[in-house]
DNA sequence: AATTTCGTCAACCGCCGTGAG
DNA sequence: CCTCACGGCGGTTGACGAAAT
């Protein structure tokens, strides 16, 4: 019954990869594909488990993965996913094909939850520090305000109570394909409104990321008229600007606006409402 | 120069959903 | 229908190098 054992825990080899490793399972994956993990050890004799040989391959050798310094673009789509989708880094990977979730979340843990907050603390006296020196205003009053942002996001994502309160507990994939689909279309809105010569590393990665990640979306193919971004961002406003005044607009400000939201205002509430009526979840 | 502290990131751990048998 | 390995995910660890003392 059930499937046999997967890899003897004895002998199994732990701890970083050798080249020569490496080179084992290169050339299994070029021959068979990834995939199939539990035949790996056996097939190439690695002395690992086939966990193990499924990690390293998609975290490191894999190709199309670019490694180090992340760009103010990646860091700041990061720091917008993670406050939409909180630390769902696979979710969050999908956006940028070229980083690994691993890549995300080390990159989030060591570098980005620091510097938000460093910011949060700072935030009230502006800091003359050279640190912040070179950011824009957008990453201090971002984070000023993270955990009130991620909680109306949470409230605005919640439908008659058909929805869960918490992104992470979709277990419905339709809804959370539903989420990321929306998800996918501001940032879509986002990439658009972009200046000229600023972007994605690659613009087509942003496609490519929407379509590898096709059961979440559909939206890979959608132009900027026919998206709803612009509707949703009028409406985050609270404005009731037309779709194509709105189409002309920065959805980057829009969605920091957004996250600024203060609980408190009449204006805040007015936006969050506009989402719930105009914007399908 | 030696030691300590800090930052980075590859890899591991444990949990969960899925599906083969 | 049940069991359990697989594959995937997020959290955490620990080795290593750099910076600070």
């Amino acid at each position: 019954m059930g499937r046999p054992p997967c890899c003897d825990k004895e002998g199994v080899k732990k701890g970083p990869w050798t080249p020569e490793e490496d080179i084992i399972l290169v050339s299994y994956v070029q021959d068979h594909g990834p995939g199939n993990w539990r035949a790996v050890p056996a097939k190439t004799g690695l002395m690992r488990c086939s966990k193990s040989c499924r990690l390293r391959w998609t975290n490191y050798l894999r190709p199309g993965i670019r490694r180090g310094n992340f760009s103010d673009r990646e860091e700041k789509l990061i720091v917008h996913l993670q406050a939409l989708l909180g630390n769902r880094w696979a979710a969050i990977a999908s956006y940028l094909p070229e980083r690994t979730d691993n890549d995300i979340k080390n990159y989030w843990n060591t570098h980005l939850k620091k510097k938000l907050e460093r910011a949060t603390c700072t935030a009230a006296p502006p800091p003359p520090k050279k640190e912040f020196a070179y950011k824009g205003q957008w990453e201090r009053r971002l984070q000023t305000d993270i955990n009130l942002a991620r909680r109306a996001l949470r409230e605005a994502l919640t439908v008659d109570g058909t929805m869960s309160t918490s992104p992470a507990a979709y277990r419905n994939p339709a809804d959370y394909a539903l989420s990321a689909h929306n998800i996918s279309r501001m940032l879509d809105g986002w990439a658009l409104g972009k200046p000229a010569g600023a972007g994605v590393s690659n613009p087509s990665a942003a496609d490519s990321a929407s379509a590898s990640s096709s059961e979440l979306t559909d939206c890979s193919s959608s132009s900027a008229s026919n998206c709803a971004a612009p509707a949703l961002w009028s409406s985050l406003l609270g404005c009731q600007s037309n779709a194509a005044a709105a189409d002309e607009e920065m959805p980057l400000s829009a969605l920091e606006s957004w996250l600024l939201l203060d609980d408190s205002t009449d204006q805040s509430a007015a936006a969050r409402e506009g989402l719930l009526r105009n914007y399908p979840f």
